[in-house]
RNA sequence: GGCGCUAUCGUCUAGGGGUUAGGACGUGAGAUUCUCAAUCUCAAAACCCGGGUUCGAUUCCCGGUAGCGCUACCA
C-alpha cells in the first residue's frame, strides 16, 4: 500500500499501522484513553494509520452501554481514526486460523472441564501451571474420537517444551525481553464454547490488519511471549511492540473501574468541564515527557514531540482522592488551556454549562461574562458558580454584614451605597467613566478604594469575591445595578 | 509460589561517573491589586538499602527490599 501525503511525499511500507483495541466491558477509563492517545500521536507523528478495533469477544461481559461510553469518550477527545473494526464480526477468520494452527499440530484439544476461580493453590505452591495432565499427549485419533462424540474442549497452544527454546523480542520502551518457552503455559486459543480467546483473536486480527506497531499497557508485557508464539504459528512476522507504564491510583494499584469508580472515567472529566486538549496534555505527561521543561503543550506540540523513546518505564500515579477527584496538575493544566483559548471559543464551551444550569444565557452575554471569569475558573463547570449573579433575576440571599467594609459600620455602608446610586444614575455606563466617577466619590467620602468598593460589589454580586468591579457593573447594566443597590439598602435598614 | 517489570522532592518528571541534582503541580511566605483570581519573587522538599567496579557513584554491575504486572476456557 502506498499513501500520498498532503506534502506529496510518498510513504511506502514504512508507514506504521497502529491500533487501539478496547474491550467494551465498562466506560472508557483514563488508562485506556492514554493508550489511545499515544497510539494516535504515534500514528500522526509518523504519518501512519490509526485503526480502532472493538475487542468484543467476551460476550458475557460486553454491553452496548459500554460501547456507547467508549465512543462518547473518544468523540469528546476529538481524535480521529482511519479504520474501524469489530472483532465479533471476524469470528470466522479467528476460528479458521485456530483450525489451521491445530492442523499444523501446534495446538491440541483439552477436554478438561473449565475450572472456576483460584482453587489451584496446590499447583501454585509447586510453581506455575503449564498444562492439564494427559491432554497434551492425547493421540490425534483419540482426540478426534472424543470431539466427534460431542465432548467439549478448549483448544490450547502446544508450547514448545524441553528444547530450551528462548522467546525474544525487543520492546521499544522496555528494551530486550526474553523468556524460556518452558515457562510459558499452554494457553487457550479457543474456549469450549468455540469463541476465540483474547490472545488468539487479537493476534489474528493484528496480523490480518497488518498492524506494524502494538502500543499497549505494560500489563501485556509478559503476554507478549504468547503472542510471539501465535504470530509464529500464523506464519506472520510479529509487529514491533511498545509497552506503556501503567497508570496507578495513589494506593499503587492499577486504575480500575471496579475499584476506583467514576473518577477514572473519561466522561467524568468531560462533565466536570475539562477541555479535551488539556486532558490529553495531562495524560501525555504521565509516563512520557518531551525531555525539555515544557508542560503546557497543544495537540500540535504533542504530535511533533511524541516518540516512543520518550516513554518512561515506571508506573505513574494519578493523584486523586475523595476530596479532590482530579489530579491537581490536570486541573492546573486545564486552567492554562482555558486561559489560552480565544474568548469566543471559550464562551461557546461555556454556553452548554450555563444552559444546563437554567440560565437565560444569550451568546452575547456569555461572551461578556466569559471575559470576566476566564482567569477565575479552573474547570468549565466552575463557571456556573462564578457567574450565577450575572444571570440571576434575583440575587441569592446573602449576609448583609458582608456589605459592611473593614473598619466601617452599617452607616458607612449606607453612605457608600447611596453615593453609588447617584453616581451610577448619572454616569455613562462604560468602564472608564465608572472608574473615574466611583473613585471620585470614594475620595469625597474620605475612603480608600477597597473600602468604598466592597459594599457596592456585594450589593451587586451578592458576595465579596467577584470579578473587577467596573467591568462587572457594565455587563450587569445600569438598571440591574441600581435595583440591587436599592435592595441592599433595605437590607441595611 | 513461579516468571517478569520498576525504583530521583508528597505527585508528574529532567539529568547523568565529578552538578549548588533542574523544571512543573501542590504547600508556605512576600510583591502587585478595588475583593477574588491571574501574574511575579522567594522558601521548604528527592537520588530505596547493601555490596562491588572506579581516584570518584545517585548514575554502571550484583544482591536485597518494596511496589506493580502476568501466572483464566477475562481482556
Amino acid at each position: 500500500m502506498r499513501i500520498t501525503m498532503p506534502d506529496s511525499t510518498v510513504i511506502g511500507a514504512a508507514a506504521p499501522r497502529v491500533r487501539f483495541a478496547p474491550s467494551p466491558t465498562g466506560f472508557l477509563h483514563v488508562g485506556s484513553a492514554r493508550t489511545f492517545i499515544f497510539n494516535w500521536l504515534y500514528a500522526r507523528h509518523n504519518h501512519g494509520t490509526m485503526v480502532l478495533r472493538l475487542d468484543d469477544t467476551d460476550v458475557e461481559r460486553n454491553t452496548q452501554a459500554s460501547v456507547q461510553s467508549i465512543f462518547d469518550g473518544l468523540r469528546w477527545l476529538g481524535l480521529d481514526w482511519d479504520e474501524e473494526y469489530k472483532q465479533s464480526e471476524r469470528l470466522d477468520l479467528h476460528r479458521g486460523q485456530a483450525e489451521a494452527i491445530f492442523a499444523k499440530g501446534l495446538a491440541y484439544r483439552d477436554f478438561t472441564p473449565a475450572h472456576a476461580g483460584d482453587d489451584n493453590q496446590s499447583s501454585s505452591a509447586q510453581g506455575a501451571w503449564l498444562s492439564n495432565p494427559g491432554m497434551r499427549e492425547l493421540s490425534r485419533e483419540e482426540s478426534d474420537r472424543r470431539a466427534a462424540a460431542g465432548e467439549t474442549f478448549a483448544l490450547r497452544y502446544r508450547v514448545p517444551r524441553g528444547e530450551g527454546r528462548v522467546l525474544r523480542f525487543v520492546d521499544s520502551v522496555y528494551g530486550s525481553q526474553t523468556k524460556l518457552a518452558d515457562e510459558v503455559e499452554d494457553f487457550a486459543l479457543l474456549r469450549s464454547d468455540g469463541m476465540p480467546t483474547y490472545h488468539l483473536a487479537s493476534c489474528v486480527d493484528d496480523a490480518d490488519l497488518g498492524i506494524s506497531h502494538i502500543i499497549r499497557g505494560q500489563d501485556h508485557l509478559t503476554n507478549t511471549f504468547k503472542h510471539l508464539l501465535i504470530f509464529e504459528a500464523l506464519d506472520a512476522p510479529p509487529p514491533q511492540f511498545a509497552h506503556l507504564p501503567l497508570l496507578v491510583a495513589p494506593d499503587g494499584t492499577k486504575l480500575s473501574k471496579r475499584k476506583h469508580g467514576p473518577v477514572v472515567s473519561v466522561t467524568t472529566y468531560r462533565d466536570a468541564g475539562f477541555l479535551p486538549e488539556a486532558f490529553i496534555n495531562f495524560l501525555c505527561l504521565l509516563g512520557w515527557s518531551p525531555k525539555d521543561d515544557r508542560e503546557f503543550m497543544t495537540l500540535g506540540d504533542l504530535t511533533a514531540a511524541f516518540t516512543l523513546e520518550g516513554v518512561n518505564r515506571a508506573n505513574a500515579v494519578v493523584n486523586f482522592s475523595e476530596e479532590s477527584p482530579f489530579d491537581a496538575k490536570a486541573v492546573h493544566l486545564n486552567a492554562e488551556h482555558i486561559r489560552a483559548l480565544p474568548v469566543e471559543r471559550l464562551a461557546s464551551c461555556l454556553q452548554p454549562f450555563f444552559e444546563q444550569a437554567g440560565f437565560h444565557a444569550t451568546p452575547e452575554k456569555v461572551l461578556a461574562v466569559t471575559q470576566l471569569i476566564r482567569e477565575r475558573i479552573k474547570v468549565l463547570r466552575e463557571a456556573v458558580g462564578a457567574a450565577d449573579f450575572f444571570f440571576a433575576e434575583e440575587l441569592a440571599p446573602y449576609d448583609p454584614a458582608e456589605l459592611i467594609p473593614q473598619k466601617g459600620d452599617a452607616a458607612l455602608a449606607r453612605r457608600v451605597l447611596e453615593a453609588a446610586q447617584q453616581v451610577l444614575a448619572a454616569t455613562p455606563f462604560d468602564h472608564d467613566s465608572l472608574d473615574k466617577a466611583l473613585r471620585d466619590a470614594a475620595t469625597q467620602l474620605g475612603l480608600k478604594a477597597g473600602q468604598a468598593f466592597q459594599p457596592i460589589r456585594v450589593a451587586v454580586c451578592g458576595r465579596k469575591n467577584a470579578p473587577p468591579l467596573f467591568e462587572t457593573l457594565v455587563v450587569l447594566g445600569r438598571d440591574v445595578c441600581l435595583k440591587r443597590i436599592g435592595q441592599a439598602l433595605t437590607k441595611l435598614a
